[in-house]
DNA sequence: GCTATGAATTCTGTATACAAAATACTTCAG
DNA sequence: CTGAAGTATTTTGTATACAGAATTCATAGC
């Protein structure tokens, strides 16, 4: 049994990001404090951490005297979102080294195609996306805004589950990477930039036409 | 007396931020919880909790066991920040009505040289600094982002009060901030985009002209 | 039957308590 | 005098306690 050195808020947070991306939690509801501690066998005060927590992180939303609930979703939200991982993560590219973007351009272009099982479960498939944009920002020095996507991309998870599943979009998905993963093959770092925004700008409607009406 | 109606951690998370404004935390000291909960004349759970939300902003840094310490402060991290903050308002700019922007151009220009009291205090100073980029802000719709902004500026401000007093940077802020400005009354927004970005590498390196080694 | 009022209950926000980990101090061997 | 070992102290991380706000439920008046 391996004894967990680390602060339970920082467990609590963990537990309850993989609980969302279940759908365990619907948007807009209140979260009873006692009765999730209890649940989780924890007391209210590493819970309240790890709340707050990810209220910072815009996944919970706290008023004074009710407590937390889970911040509703909207597809302005999720566009206004997208846009700003976007420029982060051109930012991202374009500060990194030319050369190791040059290194790592294989392993994008094989990734991008490399499909999960094609029957495999929606969390499978959105890690397998995640593992790609990880890579491609492999390179990035900028620990901040390698920081900064990461908080930024945790408040993504509160629409995975939304989805239906669908291939098509994976398909596309995974041309644009291909794409972008050329561009660098061929050393041309700024058509890569902008077919990393025209992926972000196509992935963030492709994604909400997965999403059904209300 | 305004009896406060908001959570205590919000109060003290504001209040810490005052007090490092003024410089009262030096980078990488270490936060004696129940010292600092009886200065504040609060219990340790709501300091902890807005100790929490600031290492959350990257302002603290939290070691499993050894508590919370003020985030030690680099060159390189500055400029890290400066360049995540130059991507993240063209973004907000970009996204922002072309109308707006050209109504508020007149005022971004006077408020461009329209300087505080030459030897006000530095607080004053960089107010009137965010004053201005929030203005430019104005325009923008898109929440996420104007409140991602309003973050990663809250973690500059462990860097204000490292800086000596110095009139010239500030003159050239002012002329970059006109600039910008002036591009705005053209309603040439791509030039504007990239004078923005240009202030932000420049007062970068301005600010940190400042800031003596060591 | 519906609204308003008030009591009862639930839940949050803050304070306090306590155990375990980390740190500081003391003592002793070499 | 230096370093190690053991003890005392401090400090954190988590649990519990408690007061007050918010909500729910019941009752009374129209």
């Amino acid at each position: 049994m391996a004894i967990e050195r680390r602060p339970l808020r920082d467990q609590i947070r963990e537990e309850l990001l993989k609980r969302l991306d279940r759908g365990d939690f619907a948007a807009g509801t209140d979260v009873n404090e006692a009765a999730l501690a209890a649940e989780l066998g924890v007391s209210r005060t590493p819970l309240r951490e790890a709340l707050i927590t990810l209220a910072g992180e815009r996944i919970l939303e706290s008023n004074q005297g009710r407590g937390f609930r889970f911040a509703p979703v909207s597809r302005q939200e999720f566009r206004e979102v997208c846009s700003i991982l976007a420029a982060l993560e051109s930012l991202a590219l374009e500060s990194s080294d030319p050369a190791h973007l040059k290194r790592i351009a294989p392993d994008l272009l094989q990734l991008a195609h490399g499909f999960p099982d094609p029957v495999a479960e929606q969390q499978i498939i959105d890690r397998h996306d995640d593992e790609w944009h990880d890579l491609l920002l492999s390179g990035c020095t900028n620990e901040r805004l390698l920081d900064l996507v990461t908080g930024v991309k945790a408040g993504m998870r509160r629409y995975a589950h939304l989805a239906v599943a669908d291939d098509a979009p994976l398909r596309r998905d995974a041309d644009e990477h291909a794409a972008i993963a050329r561009h660098l093959l061929d050393g041309d770092l700024p058509a890569a930039v902008v077919a990393l925004k025209t992926n972000w700008a196509n992935g963030a409607e492709r994604m909400l036409a997965r999403i059904p009406e209300e």
